[in-house]
DNA sequence: GCATTTGTGAAACATCTGTGCTAAAAAAGA
DNA sequence: TCTTTTTTAGCACAGATGTTTCACAAATGC
């Protein structure tokens, strides 16, 4: 019959070039023009693979927030199947690890932190994002909350804590050091946010 | 002579006409016919006090973050100028009130922080503001470092921390609660996240 | 080789944006 | 009342944006 192109395949590509243009340039320039310039692509040949620009922004949107996520749950996964360390410093640094990956604490998770951020903002008041928003915050609500519980199970653990506090407060920490990292990079380097997550995190384990 | 009009009084006028859009709609809404709007003014009113979107711009962001960190540093210069307390409780309940001006703990403060997260956001690809968005950066800075440096200097501080440190995790908390609740309203109820505060700041000071 | 289906490109349209320009209205002094 | 200056209102223009529509190219199966 006719032509075939991987369809799905172009989706992420013309999915990525939003990224970039996100990046870049800001959600305010991220018009189909745009997109479809930095695509290599004409602008029908955008509209063709996506009826709407609602359409687009909201595959994209979960496309970042599921490549964050699997990162992580990929680290997770490792964590929880590995049997529980006797070294405490082993844990800590387990953990740090996992959720290092919800930091941009490279230029590829550095882009995909900007363009979360600023998809999340949006959502705030695009009611197309808000379902994508709510899977977002649920996937990181896990995220954290099962390295709370693999703390909490360990041996280590002297301190009782709430997990559900404590989750929360994790949760702070890291949407606030993202946060700080994509807008000041110059004053919050990577290695500066790894150190203050890591440091929580020795800080819930000390005695 | 002519008709006489309190420009500064109608700039600000103009700018909380600002607010109430990117609160209401987003900053992709803020345009200056929508702004004309909400304020009952003509268009070319608006542009009468500012002459050009970009003035207006970062005169609004400025008064914005003035009147968050202004909020925090009277509580802040008022905690500095009593004595100290001896007791561990009051302590903690002094400093979590000047560092919860910088919640979004009630409308007010909520249409606050909404316009400040979005301005920072957007700084971040907006040249015109990232003189603005510097001068904020300082100023919440400033707040927090005081704030840790009266636990520091609590009798009551048992433990040995490093003051740059402890400021960096309470910013990246208060930016992450500041974050949820705007986002997340629903999720991050005001008292939810004003105990979230408390108890970082009981778990610095706890023995 | 041909027809059919899919992909591509471009032109056109209505809408919204910032900005420049002009003219009317309003108020205070002479 | 008349003049002067500020304030207000509105029009017009160029540019950008989402969307619609249509024509053309390309590739597969017959």
């Amino acid at each position: 019959m006719p032509k075939i192109v991987d369809a799905d395949h172009r989706r992420e590509l013309v999915a990525d070039a939003l990224f970039h243009v996100i990046a870049e340039r800001g959600l305010t320039q991220a018009s189909l023009r745009n997109v479809a310039q930095t695509a290599g692509l004409a602008l029908g040949s955008v509209r063709h693979y996506f009826d709407d620009q609602a359409e687009l922004m909201e595959f994209a949107f979960r496309v970042n927030s599921e490549r964050i996520h699997l990162r992580a749950l990929e680290k997770l996964e490792a964590l929880e199947a590995e049997e529980l360390s006797a070294r405490l410093d082993v844990l800590v640094e387990r953990c740090t690890g996992v959720l290092a990956e919800l930091l941009p604490l490279d230029e590829g998770r550095r882009a995909d932190a900007v363009v979360h951020m600023e998809y999340m903002l949006d959502a705030r008041t695009n009611a197309a994002l808000s379902d994508a928003a709510q899977d977002d915050y649920r996937a990181t609500g896990a995220v954290v909350g099962r390295v709370v519980l693999q703390l909490m199970n360990s041996p280590l653990m002297s301190k009782i804590l709430v997990p559900v506090d404590e989750a929360e407060r994790l949760i702070a920490i890291l949407d606030g050091l993202s946060l700080r990292m994509v807008l000041q990079p110059a004053w919050s380097a990577p290695e500066h946010g790894l150190a203050t997550l890591r440091r929580h995190l020795e800080d819930l384990l000390a005695p």
